[in-house]
DNA sequence: TCTGGGGTCCTAGGACCC
DNA sequence: TCTGGGGTCCTAGGACCC
């Protein structure tokens, strides 16, 4: 079964109002969960089903959307909120099965074995339900014999329903869907497939496979199998996650160096915790820049050595970003580090910074401090005077991991 | 004050080796 | 007889997911 919350950040938050004693219920006016537009943060992360009758979508600028629906209400996300959600629900479906496996902060799978049809979509009305009275919120729930095919199903009609589409219900239930609703069919594939006059699941499950496979390669081949419900992925309970990065929209165009860097050191810091927290060492360090107008350059590094130390990302991130900057304004920043080794203890190398036995103490110490006493219990001199934040970032992604197309 | 942020995976080109 | 061919590794960019 594959479990997904009905736009998960609105109905989240309505319940956390709900609790909080907020008279209003979000989900029943034209509303999104959107971001600061004065920190540029500006799109729409999720609407109510009013707000979707204006036409609003997911993703676009609530200046786009306001023009839409003028008297649109606009609510700040509480990140918080979503990701204690997210595990309390994991935590519910564990209570069905063990096998509970996180695609994203509000979809994820569970898996039985031994179990007829009937008794299947009888129990996904029962969770589905169940979830619905304890936790206040709807789901969709999709039922069958794969990860994908479950996965389609969920997605058929929404809000607070259960679908199946069993491989003897492909022809009829997803081939006359349009292509774009297959997963990992996007934008760009497409306007491809509807260039060659694909633009039914079913044209592609009937197109030459030998045409598509050229056309499109490895792509090609997943995506014409997933469009005959082929989906042979393990069932994953855990995965390690195998990159951690950090990025974030700036409040206003980035020229000079010295706040590029303390921009960098933010955002690093915030990283490098994550890594540590994953029990992770990084050899490859790579930084990310969007310029004013939108375009986008990244350059990667693999280090002689794997380190989990702030200082030692940070030196090399501003070393790599150096090298590639030509002044051109900078509007959004990001660190990145992969080629991830998980051990337990630390081997030291030569080629490390001098300070790495000291640094490695006082990350630590860091750590626990903020552990214990708050993110901003203890932060670098360099922000102690300055506009900017200490740490930068996102909402936490732990307890899962990012999409991967083989599911 | 138009356009976020967390990820995974694939491809193509170039360096380098024998 | 102008400039082979197999392989690995690294890197930048782009597609996709929510």
């Amino acid at each position: 079964m594959h479990i997904d919350v009905n736009s998960a950040f609105l109905s989240w938050h309505a319940t956390y109002e709900k609790q909080i004693g907020i008279e209003r219920d979000i989900r029943e006016i034209p509303s999104v969960i959107g971001g600061n537009e004065k920190s540029r943060h500006g799109i729409v992360l999720a609407k109510s089903l009013p707000a979707k009758k204006f036409n609003i979508k997911t993703g676009e600028s609530l200046f786009e959307a306001r023009q839409k629906c003028p008297n649109l209400l606009i609510v700040l996300p509480d990140y918080n909120v979503y990701t204690k959600a997210s595990k309390k629900l994991r935590e519910f479906l564990k209570t069905f099965t063990p096998d509970v496996e996180a695609f994203s902060i509000d979809e994820c799978f569970i898996r039985f074995t031994d179990i007829d049809r009937e008794k299947a979509i009888n129990l996904a009305y029962l969770i589905k339900d169940r979830i619905n009275e304890i936790f206040g919120y709807t789901v969709n729930i999709g039922v069958s014999e794969n990860k994908l095919l479950a996965k389609m199903a969920g997605d058929f009609e929404k809000p607070n329903k259960c679908h199946t589409c069993f491989p003897d219900e492909i022809k009829k239930k997803l081939w006359p869907l349009p292509v774009e609703d297959l997963f990992m069919v996007g934008r760009k594939t497409k306007q491809k497939l509807n260039k060659i006059g694909i633009h039914t699941i079913g044209d592609l499950a009937n197109y030459d496979y030998n045409a598509i496979s050229a056309l499109f390669k490895s792509h090609g081949r997943l995506i014409y199998d997933y469009s005959w419900g082929k989906d042979d992925s393990e069932f994953k309970g855990f995965e390690q996650v195998k990159s951690v990065g950090n990025s974030s929209t700036l409040r206003f165009d980035v020229t000079d160096t010295e706040t590029a860097h303390i921009i960098l050191l933010s955002l690093v810091e915030v990283t490098a915790w994550r890594l540590r927290e994953a029990g992770a060492f990084c050899r490859v360090i790579s930084v990310g820049i969007k310029f004013s107008d939108f375009f986008y350059i990244s350059r990667q590094k693999k280090l002689s050595f794997f380190t989990d130390c702030t200082n030692d990302i940070y030196i090399n991130m501003c070393k790599l970003f150096d090298a590639i900057w030509d002044k051109k304004p900078i509007r959004q920043l990001g660190v990145y580090v992969s080629d991830l080794e998980f051990r337990a203890v630390k081997q030291i190398n030569l080629f490390q910074s001098n300070f790495s036995k000291k640094s490695e103490v006082l990350d630590k110490t860091i750590d626990k401090i903020r552990c214990r006493y708050g993110d901003n219990a203890i932060i670098r001199g360099m922000f102690a005077n300055s506009d900017f934040q200490p740490l930068l970032g996102g909402y936490p992604s732990d307890e899962y991991i990012g999409m991967s197309s083989i599911l």
